[in-house]
DNA sequence: AACGGAAATGAAAACGGATGTCAATCTTAC
DNA sequence: GTAAGATTGACATCCGTTTTCATTTCCGTT
């Protein structure tokens, strides 16, 4: 019995998103899961990111050169992304270091957006100049 | 004498920036200043966003519902903006609340982005549901 | 195993914000 | 005034993203 193509499509595009291990675009990630489903269109791509969006299990981490970007995202307890803003590196920061910030705009009756700083922009020791 | 038209449209441009009093995009600009000058091509607004960037005189805000939005930014002293994700109304944090933030970033080979952390996501009080 | 409705897929078209092009206009230096 | 250079704005183009739609796949029911 021939497999299914969604389910298999699901699973390259699950596994490309893992293993590309940094910030990425819907063109890397149909890029990288294509290698393993080279029928897998672009348009899915940009729907699975949309769905794990919703599931949180993906972050939007701005924007490269034109293209949005998103980092995967256990779910598991309250953390930030950093991403470095040339290479798409990522280093998770456990706890909250946003506190101070959230109070400091809490008392001019501002509700910091957690979402929208799920991930921090910096730069990586590579990419920092020297 | 015919006052030229350049000037005329930089006067205006600065003025509808200055006049909105919350994020912008460069649609929003561009028709705020044509009531003063109907002429005004929406390239030209484009072009000052692009020159204010250059000169420190406005800072990137990210976007709202696809269109990339700015704040006007008195170049005076260390502060952040707090903007809000729904309706662009902005309020200075005066000092800096990023601090620890920077720390916890540094502390693992991060340095954090101050210019793209320059304008902080939030929801004011008027757009927090209740 | 066969059927049927619902969901997923991918190619192509449409969309829209941003940028590039270029002739016309304006500014400034001389 | 004149010429060289910068600025302008209408239009074309680019490109990431979304929409459309016919086809295929999935899965519960028979």
């Amino acid at each position: 019995m021939e497999q299914g193509r969604n389910r298999r499509n699901r699973t390259a595009l699950l596994e490309a998103g893992r293993s590309i291990g940094r910030a990425f675009s819907a063109r890397e990630l149909h890029e990288t899961a294509r290698r393993d489903q080279p029928t897998l269109g672009l348009t899915t791509a940009y729907r699975a990111i949309d769905r794990w969006r919703d599931e949180g299990l993906v972050e939007d981490a701005g924007t490269r050169s034109g293209e949005a970007v998103f980092v995967m995202c256990g779910a598991d307890g309250h953390h930030h992304h950093l991403v470095c803003v040339d290479c798409g590196a990522i280093t998770t920061l456990e706890g909250c270091a946003l506190t101070p910030l959230r109070e400091a705009a809490a008392s001019v009756g501002f509700e910091l957006s957690d979402r929208a700083l799920a991930s921090l922009p910096g730069r990586c020791s590579r990419c920092t100049p020297a």
